[in-house]
DNA sequence: CGGTATCCAGAACGATACTG
DNA sequence: CAGTATCGTTCTGGATACCG
């Protein structure tokens, strides 16, 4: 035998690229907020710029259409005066509450440093739902 | 009752920042890459740098640098010659395997579109082995 | 070996104004 | 109402060179 310390990773795993692009989608600074107000269902435009006061249309136009773009969110337009448009998550979007989950029980866990002897509960079952 | 259909959220979770949070923490064109590579126990920088042929020299320090700063990565400096230093991950950092492994399996998933009937396997069990 | 210091390009973000 | 256009700022990533 070599060693049983550890060894170099040769190649283990070639998962990272694609781990790397599920972390890239969920990027954006109002793709979180988003995508949790589309939790409860379908939203306008204008309810989603109430929900979240501190994003610009500008700044809401492009992460929704981001997420269009990624398959996340879907966009209905009806031709009416006045318009109005309508965004809700897709199935690919919904699959992602598994990752949220978890997501948001490791900030909970650790939302400050590991050693702060936290709550280190009132998570997880945060949002049971809407999805 | 009001309605049935869905209602404009007043403020039902307040999970949302620090779900944006946890979110910032991962981003970064090589932290997945790097907590990665320290799955596999602890590592020098040459080694990292070997591992991951295409980061520099400086992205990697930054992103070391970011990532202890986060509490995620410890770092510890042998005071030899030539220097030795080696990164690990901490506690709060092995906690992310579920998120990385509910974060891997979407992306396998939905890898490209949830139309495409990909082989959708193969995934999720990639890498039980290092944590 | 394991960094740090500079500089630079491009992307992301944001404020404001205008439009169908 | 739901955008688009433009512009400026900030952030991120990367190339290169030098240091203990």
């Amino acid at each position: 035998m070599k060693k049983q310390t550890n060894e170099p990773t040769p190649s283990e795993c070639p998962a990272a690229p694609q781990l790397q692009r599920a972390l890239r989608v969920l990027s954006g600074k109002w793709k979180g907020e988003i995508l949790w107000q589309l939790v409860g269902g379908k939203r306008r435009f204008g309810e989603l710029r109430r929900a979240i006061p501190d994003v610009t249309q500008h700044m809401l136009t492009t992460q929704l259409r981001d997420l269009e773009n990624e398959g996340l969110v879907k966009r209905t337009v009806f031709p009416e005066v006045p318009p109005r448009v309508e965004y809700e998550m897709t199935p690919a979007a919904k699959d992602l509450k598994p990752v949220f989950d978890e997501l948001s029980r490791w900030a909970n866990a650790h939302g400050r440093l590991e050693s702060d002897s936290e709550t280190a509960n009132a998570a997880g079952k945060a949002h049971d739902k809407g999805l």
